[in-house]
DNA sequence: ATAGTCAGTTCCTTTTTGGAACCTGTCAAG
DNA sequence: CTTGACAGGTTCCAAAAAGGAACTGACTAT
């Protein structure tokens, strides 16, 4: 497989990367959730190359996650704002800084903190079942074949002829 | 900036991209997620070229995120595990499939469902708040630079003179 | 008239992938 | 005791992507 084949692949996590799973998306959406919305800021913050700046910012519109909005005319002059979708994406940043938090910190300890505006704290993010409300762990869950994928996939899961499960 | 000096940034996004951040790394974790353990298992699985397959395994070990284990010896094969490092990526898989449901799907419906083991429903994660325990969204979070980044790096956060949050 | 800003392009070099073939140690069959 | 298979790589080369720096175009400010 290539990696541009990716979006048909029948996994979510695949389909998603498509979308946010090279090198530098996932950094500018970080950039895009702390406010930042202009070409000249992405790319003095990021020092990223404007060449791949433009491809990627390009890529993110074309799949709904920023939108270009006019700040200006006369000369048209655009910023990129998350759309709905490219808010979604906020779980997957909160949990990769709350990973990063935990097992990437030099002695000077965490450089970001995230304060739960409704409730006026330092916060973590926890996952939690949409169902029971409990927090979820890697442990507490199985993966199914979806209902319309019987047949056709169902090597999407591998056998576990050997018996054991992620530990 | 280039890739390598990434995981010296002060942002934990940075630092945990430095590690898991490229096209084909969350992808492979998907797979060990799901039970994956060995490398011809992971080649046929992904259509992932061999060279690059070795290296992300090997850095994926030099992380911390994997381990090898022997599981025969004469000739030694070793199957790749997830630690407890690598077990705590379990959320940003979670909201990565989870976005991919909401907005990836084909006509064909979602590829693979989450089922909660404690209470046996079909689930999807919901990031809450560690103080509070409500659901949190991006709107309902703010960041503020960490209590020994003082003014090493106020620029971690733009300025807001704009006025305009994350909207 | 000169300099500066913003959002890109263009051109060229260096890195990283993709793809396929080859290597090594061990067993198993004929 | 030669041939094949298997697991887990490594080597080689061409193609694609990223890095770096300079250039463009439509303005605005001095």
């Amino acid at each position: 497989m290539r990696w541009e084949e990716l979006d048909q692949e029948p996994c979510s996590v695949a389909r998603a990367l498509a979308v946010v799973g090279d090198r530098w998306t996932l950094i500018i959406l970080r950039d895009c959730f702390l406010g930042v919305r202009r070409f000249d800021q992405f790319e003095s913050r990021l020092g990223i190359t404007r060449h791949v700046l433009t491809d990627r910012l390009k890529k993110l519109v074309e799949n709904d996650v920023l939108t270009k909005v006019p700040y200006q005319e006369k000369p048209l002059r655009e910023e990129y704002r998350l759309t709905e979708k490219g808010l979604a994406l906020h779980p997957v940043i909160m949990s990769l800084v709350h990973w990063g938090n935990t097992y990437m910190t030099d002695e000077r300890g965490v450089p970001l903190v995230h304060i739960h505006k409704t409730c006026g704290h330092r916060m973590a993010p926890v996952t939690t079942c949409s169902k029971c409300g409990e927090e979820v762990t890697a442990r507490d869950v199985r993966v199914e074949v979806g209902p319309n994928w019987g047949r056709t996939a169902r090597d999407l899961i591998p056998n576990r002829a050997s018996g054991q499960q992620t530990k």
